[in-house]
DNA sequence: AAAACTGTTCTATAATGTAAAATATCAATG
DNA sequence: CATTGATATTTTACATTATAGAACAGTTTT
């Protein structure tokens, strides 16, 4: 049921909150403060409009103006209910310790990603203390057909959903490793299934390597994903062998604890 | 500026911003999951609009229908605009280390705060590791006229806002030993100029007490507070001047590296 | 000093959000 | 297993609200 209304994909059912949302979306994309003007342009919306909402946003505290280089950034509001968020994730604060296990028995970049749209969202990034290490940071989103975690989530998801998915996704090509014909990713997910962890090698950026495993929930539902990430000449096969067989071992238990939760 | 608009303390322009953001905060404040009726009763607003409005958030990832007590919960997108907010939050990203630092030198929590409407709002609360201790989460809020943090800040807003923010909080009394009384608030606000810090004993949690200091941003203005939080009996005058000299003169080197930035 | 740009206010109108009623879905109870 | 009651969703008509154009103000540039 949930999946139902996920598949049809609608188009929110109040326009101004859709709008509200795509302005978010513009700020938290730019790197400096974005004047109204860039707002206007890149959503091709009337002065008026975008001041309106821009301005209810900024008094309900989801955006700040900024004066160095004037405009509007992300508010604390954002970071209010994003805590929140996070204070009631269970699976989080579950597999805090076994990030930090890993990210400290591996040296690696450890990340923890759920199911988000069209995309896996990163929840929780620990990074490796080397000096030539993958880098990620918690928020960012990561894409389910080139992404180790991405991967994972979408092989073990139920058939109508990874269905939905794969319709709705597009395939865009970061390195000369990524897979962009669905026959052929959905025979590596069917591997993924198999072997209970997923791995990716440069496909989604060059030079970088990760493998992932997943976490169930109550209802065998996968419910998030945990990956280490590193650079792909200390990822030798026997490594990921290694690192592998660490990380579900400690994704099952997770999904035992998520269980009897 | 910034300021004006502040003080006048304007609803938002949209109205259906204004109550999305109120079903957030309805949504946030119930700790299971929220159903719709209980929405609509408490906004005392139309099944209908209500509905509109949580599906719309649902579809922008706002909130998520969560099925085992079935009602809205907070949905990722909320995360992904707050890890956002944090990480391009400079105070933040200077000042974690000396949280840390003081967490361990003092055992206690240690919160950074910020201002934010009627209210400072925690943007990063490290626990003590002892066993009794204060607790604080990020994200929580801290009334002006209790809280140490907020004492501070408030203590050095520029003099129009803090007019704004005397003229429109309530002196919530939680517990015997809150300062209710304005007069006696600013007079107490006054201290706080002179010593460079602020101190509260039991005034917002009996058994609870805490010292903050503030951070000063390129242009003399408040921008956060740093506070330590222990259990009253563990702070006595001469802890509270020994953690009171190191606080000021971590903040004093954090108003500096950010002026220099 | 003028021009160009950006942000803000005002106002009329049309489109959007609203709410009532009807329908559907689900849970509980006899 | 049927019936009731509660909760959620869809449909529809209407009125309010969001919208965009135009005019204005405030900055920055040339």
């Amino acid at each position: 049921m949930e999946i139902a209304t996920l598949v049809e994909a609608q188009e929110p059912r109040i326009q101004s909150l859709a709008r509200a949302d795509a302005i978010l979306s513009v700020v938290m994309n730019n790197r400096a403060a974005t004047p109204l003007s860039k707002l206007t342009e890149t959503l091709n919306l009337n002065k008026t409009t975008v001041f309106n909402l821009a301005e209810s946003l900024v008094v309900l505290g989801f955006l700040m103006r900024a004066s160095n280089p004037k405009g509007y950034k992300l508010g604390l509001r954002c970071l209010e209910l994003g805590r929140h968020v996070s204070k009631n994730l269970p699976i989080l604060e579950l597999s805090r310790p076994v990030l930090r296990d890993l990210c400290q028995s591996t040296g690696e970049t450890v990340n923890l990603a759920m199911p988000y749209f069209k995309e896996a969202i990163l929840i929780e990034a620990l990074q490796s203390q080397l000096g030539v290490r993958a880098t990620a940071y918690a928020g960012a989103r990561s894409n389910y057909h080139s992404s180790a975690c991405g991967k994972v989530l979408l092989a073990f998801f139920p058939d109508e959903r990874r269905e939905w998915v794969l319709n709705n996704i597009e395939f865009t090509k970061l390195t000369q490793f990524t897979i962009t014909d669905r026959g052929e990713l959905e025979q590596k997910l069917e591997e993924v299934r198999v072997k209970g962890f997923a791995t990716e090698v440069q496909e989604n950026e060059l030079g970088a390597s990760c493998i992932a495993a997943p976490i169930f929930g109550p209802f065998d539902e996968v419910v998030a994903s945990i990956s280490v990430a590193g650079v792909v000449h200390r990822m030798s096969p026997e490594r990921i062998a290694e690192i592998s067989s660490e990380l579900t071992e400690h994704c099952a238990r997770l999904s035992r604890e998520l269980i009897a939760k």
